[in-house]
DNA sequence: ACCTGAACACCGTTCAAGT
DNA sequence: ACCTGAACACCGTTCAAGT
């Protein structure tokens, strides 16, 4: 047994994802990863299927993530289920705005291949849904929650996707949109 | 002159949009471009600088063309701004739902140079700017405006890449979340 | 003026062979 | 048990040569 593995699961995943937030997920290789451990490309086969379940562990690895980054800093955030949720969004847009390449492998790719672990998008959805039953009662949760999600998403990938190209703060632009679509759903309106 | 074209751009890239609404971008291939013109992989450089100018010039159909959809649907729309803005964010969708591989590469790619010509931008924002006037006012216009996109554009994503999994009719949701998100601009706020 | 074949560098992946 | 070299099919791209 002469060939202890030069590689661990663990840090060769941590290792293409900064790979990826380097140069993007295109540059990633299967050489270039090699690379990285001293070996060749042929040896990653002992330690992944292939390429498209290496994306996808790394994708549960950015999921994992997100929602320990979330949880976290509800910890430190008041009692008031709207400034929880806007701390919920601000913590999400920073975090895909700290890992760009990573944030839109794990979300802005067709590819269902790719697609995150339920189990995942789940515990991702619980702590943003508790808050809107408190804001919006339980009938319309589930449509408040999409559709919050929809405008943190979108925003963040207009953003990184540098599409909002005529200038001022996009802080404040995330805040005040976010404010006013949790205050559209506590006004009286027609079923 | 013993070769006249079997190639005119125009079809190039009508074609190029075509296979890729059919077996995704992933899958367009140069070689696979050239058999539907029965020419050999090469030849399509006399035509087009490399695949990335092919792509931008998908891009920039794809872009015209959702500019040209979004005003035809405006014709028939009634005066009220909020149901004109709903017209435009359903159309919007419909596209979207229509040509999920072409749209995801108009908007969900990081790659800058992928990005839409800054014109067909200007023109694809100016009608809902209008709208947004009318509804919010001047000062807000611009921020209302980003807001009403990140939550469309976030919304289709997420639907193209199956993450609403709770089932539903997203087709409600949508008009749910687009219609509280203008409601909160109406309603008064703090500054 | 347009198309082709051959060639190059580079992918992902397989597999027999090495240690 | 893990790593390597050689090989395969497939990319995008270049270019001399054909018509």
């Amino acid at each position: 047994m002469p060939y202890p593995s030069q590689v661990d699961i663990e840090t060769l995943i941590d290792t293409a994802r900064t790979l990826i937030e380097q140069s993007g997920v295109e540059q990633l290789t299967l050489q270039r990863l090699a690379d990285e451990f001293g070996i060749k490309a042929p040896s990653l086969y002992k330690h992944v299927k292939n390429k498209t379940t290496l994306l996808q562990a790394v994708n549960t690895r950015t999921g994992a993530l997100l929602v320990n980054t979330i949880q976290e800093s509800l910890e430190s955030a008041s009692d008031d289920p709207i400034q929880r949720l806007l701390t919920m969004g601000r913590t999400y847009r920073d975090f895909a705005l700290q890992y760009p390449a990573t944030y839109s492998l794990l979300y802005g790719t067709l590819n269902p291949e790719l697609r995150l672990d339920p189990q995942i998008a789940e515990a991702l959805a619980l702590p943003l849904q508790v808050e809107m039953m408190a804001i919006v009662g339980e009938a319309n949760a589930l449509a408040a929650l999409r559709g919050a999600w929809a405008l943190i998403h979108g925003f963040v990938m207009l953003e990184l996707s540098q599409q909002f190209q005529r200038g001022g703060s996009l802080e404040t632009v995330f805040e005040q949109a976010l404010l006013a679509y949790l205050r559209g759903w506590l006004t009286p309106h027609a079923p």
